[in-house]
DNA sequence: GGATATTAATTACATCTCGTAACTATATCG
DNA sequence: CGATATAGTTACGAGATGTAATTAATATCC
């Protein structure tokens, strides 16, 4: 009887719930490194996409441009991250990691790596897949800025 | 290529994404019912608890104490939820519902109940469960502040 | 070619969530 | 009674997220 069962019928609780353990988890993984999950993900996709516009990153990592600036401020002032001016377009950086940045980088994606597993302990490899496919049907559901939405009036 | 595979491998990722849709679309859908995620989890919880306690509902909900405070000056203001005095311990409070919050809880259930249904489209309910297990499962991977815990270290 | 609009990044805010430390008033225990 | 613990509160601070407006550079249109 933990009190909440009212809410344990919604999936949106049982994701915020997990969601929650997760972030308090990671970020634990990855304050000795100096990150946390969202520099740790802007770091990572810098790292796979050297060239990468901000605007580019914004729209990939779905998060607004002018909340990335500080973001790769903080990035490039710990020397991780290099904004450099693109030569076709001088309104535009474009991105790179450090020679520094990607070795953390590297070091960090272990740790997320091993975290992320702890946290799935006790899941299959098919409930594993399964949950990635349910998270990201999840996904396409929301971001569809579904139109044909049917909701009750209050 | 949607640039981010890199980090599409974890599951906490995958999880961050799909969270952040879901929370998006329901404070959308709460937002005429002046309610937001938050708050309409406390106010479901009392109205399924009458005379919880505040330390009670903090530790149902997960959260701290003083930040139900707020929640409740809130709820209270809208006349939705009444702290009482507790005859047995003056320095508690009986939390209940009015019937205004009452009514309001069970409109923005039905309401919050289409909503996860519509994000949890294109699942089976089959998956439905597998996806309520699997995060019931990651809930307790994490909240076990599991000291056996193995890292690499920085 | 020059006026106009668009785009990339930024600045300046505002809000929400979450967490910790310290305070008060009661209550409990020895 | 005096020490200690508990319920709620206050006061902060950090982090994530969103919008509007600004600046510099580019693209477009007449």
């Amino acid at each position: 009887m933990s009190g909440d069962s009212i809410l344990r019928v919604f999936m949106g609780y049982d994701m915020k719930r997990a969601f929650a353990a997760i972030q308090t988890d990671v970020n634990a993984v990855l304050a000795p490194y100096g990150l946390r999950m969202l520099t740790f993900s802007v770091l990572s996709v810098i790292r796979d996409n050297p060239g990468l516009r901000q605007t580019q990153l914004a729209e990939i990592l779905a998060i607004e441009r002018p909340n990335l600036v500080l973001i790769l401020d903080e990035l490039e002032g710990l020397d991780l991250v290099t904004r450099t001016r693109a030569r076709d377009d001088r309104r535009a950086y474009e991105l790179k990691v450090t020679l520094k940045g990607r070795r953390l980088a590297e070091r960090s994606f272990v740790a997320v790596t091993e975290h992320d597993d702890r946290m799935a302990r006790g899941l299959s490899d098919e409930e594993r897949a399964a949950l990635h496919r349910a998270l990201r049907q999840i996904q396409s559901n929301g971001r569809s800025s579904d139109d044909a939405r049917q909701v009750s009036r209050p």
